[in-house]
DNA sequence: AGTAAGGCGGGCA
DNA sequence: GTGCCCGCCTTAC
């Protein structure tokens, strides 16, 4: 499904990523379907993962479904400071109230 | 070309 | 609400 390096699948992912504003989160499950394969949330991690050389992708913006912070490169602890740095509310590891976080797009 | 390993998700106990 | 299990898609060897 991807031929060029424009619609290779990480990239595909990082530029979504990349609109994520501060202070907001959308999680591995959202970029899948936004991609129209709601089935990847898997191969999207996997696709930041290796992406990791990104830094000015704002990958800690993205989170798991069920609030968990989820992984990142730099540790997750490193990824709740951002988060919480940013605004976004963090309490043992989850997003306290996703919703109210979440970036609709 | 086969396979394993990921920053996951949803369902069910 | 938490934990486990199994399925899923892509990429790297």
């Amino acid at each position: 499904m991807h031929k060029s390096n424009l619609d290779r699948f990480d990239d595909l992912v990082l530029k979504i990523v990349s609109q994520i504003p501060s202070g907001m989160v959308v999680t591995y499950g959202d970029i899948a379907r936004a991609l129209k394969s709601p089935r990847s949330a898997r191969a999207v991690g996997n696709a930041l993962n290796k992406n990791k050389t990104l830094i000015v992708i704002p990958c800690h913006r993205v989170v798991r479904s069920d609030g968990g912070v989820g992984g990142y490169v730099l540790g997750t602890e490193k990824k709740i400071e951002l988060l919480t740095k940013e605004g976004v509310e963090i309490c043992d590891g989850r997003v306290v109230d996703l919703e109210s976080f979440r970036c609709k797009f």
